[in-house]
Formats: structure tokens, sequence, C-alpha cells
RNA sequence: GCGACGGUAGCUCAGCUGGUUUAGAGCGCUUGCUUGACAGGCAAGAGGUCACUGGUUCGAAUCCAGUCCGCCGCACCA
């Protein structure tokens, strides 16, 4: 035999992945026939494969393969994502090994070194989904730093800005004090944390003024130094930039402070009592610190109380000159010294164990500083607007749509994008400022001159003197600062297409709206619903129909898989031990739309060992010698008509579950068609016996339905399937199974399929006879079938069960073991070999069972709230079902009589 | 704190617009099998008072209310 048992992936999965290739399978350009399009979500260009992305990305895969057998023009565009804060950070790190600082090089020498790296790591993580089987077309790989969308991003900010949608301006933002950069409030996590509240105390200057009134409620601290007021605090390092206290107005503790002034500990500094109902009476001692540099609350009661602000942080999270005291140390290390100097000096009153949450910079884990910086932002007041819309209305529908209410929830509540990054790698700002001072936006250094000179003949002075000459392109200065990120993958579905650069071109009319978007609802306020902003501001559409949310990939302990604990597998390593429709398969039997997915290796052998199933299966076919002048056998004949009408049914459920993104389930029913109903029953039912040749026409009906199955597990397993395809017959050069169309949606005949299925209960009944009597499935055995009913297909079960004859009895014989299937009672006379003992106590406790069961429904018919209320039908089928139990009972007990004569 | 989702066999899940023989699947488990495609296999089995408590109903895993537990999103009182 020259197929080896054993199927072997790494020697099929690279040839037919060059022979797509080859054959430019994975193209798509526009034509007559209805587009199915997908973008990947880009990874970021330096990455490596994690289990996320290949659970992300078999998913994509399957939609756009079965897509493609659907006779859709289907194109599934790859590309990467500059990711600049991650990437500037790797190539800031790499730099340093060097020791080379970032602070000592240009922009352009830096970007030299961004673009060396980017060359040199960038696209490995697209070559490793080749060994995953995507089926992209690579000739349209992009790159969201790549020319057509660099153009993309400056033309909509210049847009954006002339709408009036974007503008400059000084706000209270997220600070990365490792990155150095600004951050939107979508990059920053809040993580619980155990910490201190300190409780300082600050006395009051005026001590000779202070009269406490001695009201109800009235909370006074005094000690040998005088009157103090307590405030409680977990950030006892920022009382330098202290510039108010605040109380609430109808705090009666706290009345006897307002008008006065305290000292801040340490410092030294007078500050004012505040008030305002802001404060929360019940929280601390009622009394607040007012930092209006570093917490956007005590910000805004800065802005409204007209108060100083001292930025006692440098960017780097150290203490500044202008907080005075420990100038250059590290925030955390301020924070337990402070604590230490404060107990000295006896202005630390107590501390209690506190549970907080605090922010964390999502690209570095370090803590957020809130800092008050000139940044640019985006206005999204309209562009919420215009995104809820086809969300709620349903022209862009979520699955699962539980995340519509996340997504509503985000957009109603939302804030202005900080979209301005203190970086160098990405998108820099199209912003240039004059010598005098203001700026214009344009999308290149012309038109900014341009832009400017015609600013400044506006503002010129009205007497048409002309103090200002022309401003050339060297006097401006551009912007230092880079977009964020996501400020251009926003653009992604629309400007792989140059939909913004090119609008109306051929590409983008015939592939937008793009039809599946699959990604992990983490990516859900970044991405997701900044597509849909972006699709329906620049296209006046949706950027796709249906987001399939994926869950995320945990070990199989619900871990999350990452590098520190070490339960992240090495999906190159996965497919090299499972080939890669084996790793496929594993991540989709467990991988249910929205739900975290926990995996296992163990999914992965279940796939390895479906394929090779399938391969043995195969070789059994080929295994076959056609006798082309034999005759179909009955057996044969019944099987072919039966799996014909079954392959229809699962054809028509697969259908059903892809319209639902049921996509596992799909899965599990073609695995369930192939292993237990194609292998285990119709092969064995159409099996020549041994040696003997088939004949044609069952050969035939056989291959067509491997073939078929085939076409159905193509889109999860891709690799065997064109293999085998392959193999099933001669082909044509340049054929692949990856073209061909999918089994059509059919009307079935139901009534055989269940009448096989009856069948098989009969064959199951003699196999376990066969294993309790331990009679060898080489002795033949009689089948008595009890009353006259006349046995279905005969032919089949003598073949299955080696029966010898089958025969219709009045009543069982003593000497036979039987069982029922359904209301029918079957049995199998074994003269001496019978237990009479043991049969009797199976009887008797099915006989029990049967009672119990007929009792209820007794019980139920006896109800007369339920006969005079119930359905007719519901009534009628509790009828049938009694009658059927009695006549259950009844054959039982004429069996049990006959044992005990 | 607000909101969403979930709690069904050892594990992962389906069923949940109430009633088709007193709950299904895959994996795992148990017991037989050197059967000629496959031990990465074949055959046969065991295993669940559907989280808890009440209610609606002739009838509840399925609907309603409450409780407990889990997970996620959002907002936070320093």
């Amino acid at each position: 035999m020259e197929i080896p048992s054993k199927y072997s992936p790494a020697e099929v999965e690279g040839k037919w992945y060059q022979y797509w290739m080859e054959h430019k399978l994975f193209h798509s350009e526009p034509d007559q026939r209805e587009p199915y399009t997908i973008v990947i979500p880009p990874p970021n260009v330096t990455g490596v494969l994690h289990m996320g992305h290949m659970l992300n990305n078999t998913i994509q895969d399957i939609l756009v393969r079965r897509a493609r057998m659907q006779g859709k023009n289907a194109l599934w565009v790859p590309g990467t994502d500059h990711a600049s804060i991650a990437t500037e950070a790797k190539v800031v790190g790499k730099l340093a090994a060097e020791g080379i600082k970032k602070s000592d090089l240009t922009r352009e020498e830096f970007l030299r070194h961004a673009w060396a790296w980017t060359d040199e790591h960038g696209g490995i993580i697209l070559q490793q989904l080749r060994r995953l089987g995507a089926s992209c077309d690579w000739d349209r790989t992009a790159f969201t730093m790549d020319e057509k969308r660099s153009e993309s991003v400056i033309k909509v900010f210049c847009d954006l800005y002339d709408k009036g949608l974007i503008y400059r301006g000084v706000r209270m933002v997220n600070w990365d004090p490792k990155a150095l950069t600004a951050l939107s409030d979508e990059e920053v996590i809040y993580k619980e944390e155990h910490s201190h509240l300190f409780y300082l105390k600050y006395y009051l200057a005026d001590q000779a003024d202070v009269h406490p009134t001695g009201a109800e409620g009235e909370v006074v601290h005094r000690d040998d130094k005088g009157y103090y007021a307590v405030v409680a605090t977990t950030r006892p390092e920022t009382i330098m930039g202290d510039t108010a206290m605040c109380i609430n107005p109808a705090d009666p503790k706290n009345r006897w402070l307002s008008g006065h002034r305290v000292i801040v500990p340490l410092v030294g500094r007078e500050i004012p009592v505040i008030e305002d109902d802001y404060v929360d009476i019940e929280f601390g001692t009622g009394c607040l610190k007012v930092t209006p540099a570093h917490d956007v609350n005590d910000y805004m009661l800065g802005e409204k109380y007209h108060l100083p602000s001292i930025d006692i942080f440098n960017d780097n999270g150290t203490l500044s000159e202008a907080a005075g005291l420990y100038v250059g140390m590290d925030r955390f290390e301020v924070r337990k010294q402070i604590t230490r100097d404060l107990k000295e000096a006896g202005l630390l009153e107590k501390m209690e164990d506190y549970t907080n949450k605090v922010g964390y910079s999502e690209r570095t884990n370090v803590v957020i500083e809130p800092k008050l910086s000139m940044q640019w932002f985006l206005k999204m007041e309209h562009l919420a607007k215009i995104a809820l819309e086809p969300v709620e209305n349903g022209t862009l529908k979520f699955y699962p749509a539980k995340y519509i209410n996340t997504y509503r929830h985000w957009l109603e509540n939302i804030k202005d994008w900080c979209i301005s990054r203190q970086l160098w790698w990405g998108h820099q700002i199209p912003a240039w400022y004059l010598p005098e001072g203001g700026y214009v936006v344009a999308e290149n250094i012309e038109q900014a001159v341009e832009k400017a000179n015609r600013k400044r003949k506006e503002k010129a002075c009205p007497c048409g003197c002309d103090a200002m000459p022309p401003l050339q392109a060297k006097d401006l200065r551009r912007d230092e600062d880079a977009l964020d990120t996501w400020f251009s993958s926003w653009l992604w579905p629309i400007s792989l297409f140059d939909g913004i650069n090119n609008p109306g071109n051929e590409q983008i009319k015939y592939y937008y709206p793009t039809s599946d978007l699959v990604t992990g609802p983490d990516i859900i306020f970044f991405w997701v619903a900044r597509m849909i902003m972006a699709g329906e501001e620049y296209m006046h559409d949706v950027p796709f129909r249906n987001v399939y949310f994926t869950g995320i990939v945990r070990d199989k302990l619900g871990r999350k898989m990452s590098k520190s604990l070490g339960n992240s597998p090495d999906p190159l390593a996965l497919i090299d031990t499972y080939g890669a429709d084996g790793v496929r398969m594993g991540m989709m039997l467990s991988a249910p739309a929205g739900n975290d997915i926990l995996f296992d290796d163990a999914l992965c052998e279940q796939g390895r060992n479906f394929n090779n199933k399938i391969w043995n299966a195969f070789r059994l076919i080929k295994g076959w010698e056609v006798d082309e002048k034999a005759a179909q056998g009955e057996a044969a004949r019944v099987a072919v008509a039966w799996f014909g009408e079954l392959l229809k049914k699962t054809v028509a459920e697969v259908d059903d579950l892809f319209s639902k993104y049921r996509l596992s389930e799909a899965l599990m029913a073609v695995y369930k068609l192939f292993w237990d109903e194609f292998s285990a029953w119709y092969l064995e039912m159409v099996k020549p016996a041994y040696q003997q040749p088939i004949d044609p026409v069952t050969l035939h009906a056989t291959l067509d339905y491997f073939e078929q199955l085939c076409l159905l597990l193509h889109p999860f397993m891709p690799f065997i399937t064109e293999e085998l395809w392959q193999n099933i017959q001669q082909r044509e050069p340049g054929a692949s199974i990856m073209t061909q169309r999918q089994p059509k949606v059919e009307a079935y005949d139901n009534d055989l399929i269940e009448k096989v299925e009856k069948l098989k209960g009969v064959v199951a009944g003699i196999r376990t006879i066969r294993l309790d009597k331990n009679i060898p499935n080489k002795t033949p055995l009689r089948l008595q079938v009890t009353g006259t009913e006349t046995q279905d297909f005969p032919q089949v079960i003598a073949k299955m069960a080696n029966v010898e004859a089958i025969e219709n009895v009045p009543a069982k014989a003593a000497d036979a073991a039987s069982f029922l299937v359904g209301t029918t009672e079957y049995s199998v006379p074994l003269g001496n070999m019978i237990d009479k003992e043991e049969e009797c106590r199976k009887m008797e406790a099915e006989l029990q069972h049967l009672e119990g069961f007929r009792a209820g429904i007794l019980k139920k018919l006896g109800n007369e709230n339920f006969v005079s209320r119930a359905p007719a039908a519901v009534i009628e089928g509790e009828r049938k079902k009694l009658s059927d139990t009695e006549s259950k009972i009844r054959a039982i007990n004429e069996t049990l009589a006959a044992y005990r004569k």
C-alpha cells in the first residue's frame, strides 16, 4: 500500500500553499460577481503571531474561503499597523542597548533607525500567517504608514480641522511618564490596588481667629501647636502642588474652617479654604486637598475658583523645581520619603489601608499621571452620533449582539479624543507654526506657506503698509507631534482601497462596504467604533456589514495567556506538531463567538486525529478494486440513498449555522457527519467483503460523497481537503478545491433518515447482545421481531450485525435476549447461552422505569385542569405515550411470565 | 456603585419565543476488542433533582421576582 496509514501534514501543507500562490487563487479584482470582503485587523508590524491571532485569522480564513466557494468574489486584505508607542518603545530600547539615546538623535536620524527596524522585523507576522493557511491577497499587503495610507491620514486630519472638528488646546490629559507622551482615555487601564489613605494635618494659619461654634456635628482638631484640619489623601507626594483646601458648605463637621487659611504640611505655604458641594461629606474627613495640576477633578475646581496651578512633576515622573522639595526624585520614592518626613514632623495624623483604582498605561504599564498640556483633540459629538445610528437600526450587526449595549454606552458618554502623541514614529501632525505665533493646518509645506501668507494678509495693518515680508518654507516650524496610531487604523477599510485620496475609484466602489470584520471585543472602542465613525463620515456608509467578536484566548485554567506566566504556546510549534489543519480545528472546536476560549493542546490533538480519520477513510476507498460488471447490492443501494439525504440535511444545517456565525457548531456538524455517519455507518454498509471488488455505482457515489465532504470541510481544513480532492480523480492543471462550489441547500427525505436511525438502533441492540454474551462477530445470529411489523432494509441489518435471518414471531421465545427500539421488540434466540436470571433482572429494572414513566403520564392525564386546558395535540401526545408505554410493559411482562414458567 | 452577560454531565458548551417518549453534543472516563482504512482506531456503557428560593401556568432548564456566585464593560470619594 503506497499511502501511509498516518497523515503527515508537513509534507502536504507547504506544497499546496505554494500552489495556491502560484495560481493566484487568493487574488481578487473587481468583476461582475458579488464581492465578499474582509480587511484584516492589522497586527503590529514588528509583532509575532500569538494565539489570539491564530483564532482571529482562522475565523477570517474560514469565512473568506467559504464565501469564495459560494461563488462570491472573495477578498481578504492583509496588512500591518505601525503601532506608534509599541514600536517606538522597541526602537528606543534597541538603541539604548547600543548605547544610543533617543534624545541625542534628530527626528530624521531616529526615523531612519525605526524604518530599519521595521524593515527587518516587519512582516514576520504575515509570513507566519501563511503557515496557518490564510488566503489573503498578498499583492495588496498594506501598512498604515505606507504612502497611500499616510496621505489618507493627512488628508483626513486637514479635512476634520477645516470642518472645525479638530482643535488644539491645553487640557488635562493622561500622561505616560515612561513613553513620555499623552494618551487617549481608552489607553488607560484601571487596576485595583492596595494602598494607603494618609491623614495629614493642615494647621490653620490664623490660630488666634479660630472660633469653633460648638454646633452639633462639628469636629474640631487641636493639639499643642494649635487648631488643624485633617485631609485624607492617597497621594501625599502631591502636597507641594496644593493650592487650596476644599470643604462642603453643607458639612457641619467642618463649618468652623470656613473663611480660614491653612498651611500645607512640610511645604509651609498658606492656602485658602474654599467651599464646593463637589466634596463628599462622608469620605475621609470631608476635607479635600486641591492640586489643580495633578488631578482631573482638582483641575475643575481650580478653574472654577481661579486657583493657581503648580506643576510639580517633570515629564518623566520625577519632581520638578516647582515642587521645591524632593526635586529630581521619582514620584514613588517621594511618596515613601514624604511619609517618613511627615511622620517625623508630627504632621501625619494616621494611615489607613485603602483599596482604590489606579490608571496604568496600556502600552508601558506605568502609572498614568494626569497632566495639563497642550494637545490636539478631535471633537466626538458629531462622530458619535453618526456611528451609533447604523448599529441601532441594524444596518451593521454585532455578533454577539450583547456588545451593542457596550457600544451605545461608550458613544453616549464619549469625551473628545486626544489624538496627538509626543512621539516621532507615526504620522506627523500637519500643522505649521508661524514665527509670530499662530499656526496653519495644511496637507504639505507648500500649502502651509500659502495659507500662512494668506493668514498674515488678513491680519495685516489696515493702512496697507506691508510690514511683514512673505513667508517661506524655512520660516515655518512643523508641529513635532505624531498622531495616535488609531487615527490611521480607523481609516483602514477605506484607505486600503484608496477611498480617501481617490474617492469613487473602482476598487472602493466595488469592495466597500466590506462584509465581515473579525476582531476581539477589547478593541471595540479603539478601533471598531472609530472605523464606523470614519466610514459614515467619509463614505456615508458602514465600513462592514457584520462584526464577529471573538473571545479572548485563555489557557485551560482560564488564565489569560501571557509571556510572564509562560502559558502561551508557540503557534508555529503547534502547527509543527499537529498540522495547520489540526490547530485550526483545535481553535474552532472551542470558540463560540464572544465567549472566552479555554485553549488546550488536547483540542489540536482532536483536530489532528480527525485529519487522520479523513485520511484513512480515503485510503479505504482508494484501496477498493472496482468490477465494472458487478451489480449494486441491496445494502449498498440503501446506504447510498440514505447518505445522500443525510448529506443534504447537514448542508442545510451548516448553512443555517454559518448565517448565525456559529462556526464551531457548523464544524461539529460536519465532523459528526464525517466520523459517525460516513465512516462508522455508511462506509461499513457499502464496504465490500474481504478481497471482493466493489460495484461501479456504489464506488462513484462514495467518491462523490467524499468529495462533497471535502468541500464542506475545506474552509475549516484547507490543506488536507486540497490534498485529497486532488487525488479523488485526475484534475486539470491549476484546478483547486478552493474554486469549487459548496454543496447546494436542497430539500431532503427525512423519512428515510429516520428509518435508518431506527435500523441503527437494531444493529446497536444486536451488538450489545454480542458484547454481553461474548458472541464473536463471526458467529451469525437470527433476529426475531415480535408482532407483524415488517423490518425495513433487512439486508443492511444482516450485513452490519451479521444476521443470517430475520423473522416475525407472535411472541418472544423463552431462550432469546431482547431489546426495544421505539415500541418494537426485537429478540435474538440464544439457546442455552441465555442467562435467565440475568435477563429477568434486566427486564425488571426496565419494567420499573417504564412504570414510573407511566405513572407520570397517568398523573398528568388524571389532572382535570390539564385535560381541559392543554391543547388537544399535547393531550393526544400524552395518550400516545401512555399506550406506547403500556404496550412495552405488556411485552416485558409476557416475556417475564414465559421465563418464570 | 451603574450596566451587560452567564451559572445545564468530570471539562467545554448547545437547548431557553414553555409541552414530541421524565435533558443533548464533543472531549474525558469505564468495559470489551491485535476485526484486513484508521489504537491518532472499533464497539458498548456509566454519568445531570438544569446555582438557590419563591411566583405565574394544566405544565418551567425554558417566563417573572429575589438571593448567592462568576466574568466583563463603565464610572468612581481625594
